[in-house]
DNA sequence: GTTTTTAGTTTATCACGGTAAACCTGTACT
DNA sequence: AGTACAGGTTTACCGTGATAAACTAAAAAC
């Protein structure tokens, strides 16, 4: 699989492309220059990058991603679960869940996708 | 508080430590040498930046941990939910567990924290 | 008392992510 | 014909994380 790895600048950009797409690259490069200081040359940089790597496309000057803002996100997931805590969801979540509170919504929500996730 | 975010060599590092410790410096450049491969002087670099920033401590040639690996894990843990799900865990958790299965045991350990979780 | 080892510090190189200047080509407008 | 702008590419600089060479000083071993 293309490596999904996005690096923070690169994540920063395609937050913008997520929000925007399908999106004009001239007026691509004006929202990174709004939103992030950008000049037009950088954001080209970007758009090559990461068509090289398959993550977006760019053809006739429109901008389209290939890959969905949760590919990634689950990817960071899995990478975080399994560098950080030897793959395993219980140890996460007793980690995290330290020293936090649940609304009742929110444990209601939870507990529904545990039991969906059952075998 | 101290910034906790570790670079991937740092955490490498860390991962030793967080194992070994409290461990002798000198003991400590030899096992980095051989599970990393870092010379000498690379392992009393790492040394030297981590106890600046209040991460570990290196006093009569024993380094000892100031800060502990939970730590680390929950600031990590954070800022993923925080950056790329809207600090939402519900969110994460729908993400996450797209396509994955869970064990009956998995499964009730997780609801135990849930609800324990639960004001 | 000389060599070896321990326990570091100072200083430097290198790769790479982030950013952009400079340049180029085609097209639309005047 | 000349200017303006869209839509890029080529090339390069800069900061910093990763790694280490070279040097030093004290203690231990011989």
């Amino acid at each position: 699989m293309e490596d999904l790895k996005l690096f923070d600048a690169e994540y920063k950009f395609m937050d913008i492309i997520w929000e925007l797409e399908p999106i004009n690259s001239t007026e691509l490069t004006k929202v990174c220059r709004k939103k992030l200081g950008w000049k037009k040359s950088t954001t080209y940089t970007m758009i090559r990058k990461l068509s090289e790597r398959g993550i977006l496309k760019n053809e006739n000057a429109t901008v389209t991603v290939m890959v969905k803002r949760e590919q990634v996100q689950k990817y960071e997931s899995e990478v975080l679960l399994e560098d950080k805590f030897d793959g395993s969801l219980p140890i996460f979540l007793a980690t995290f869940l330290q020293d936090k509170k649940l609304s009742k919504e929110e444990a209601k929500e939870i507990q529904k996708m545990i039991e969906e996730a059952t075998k």
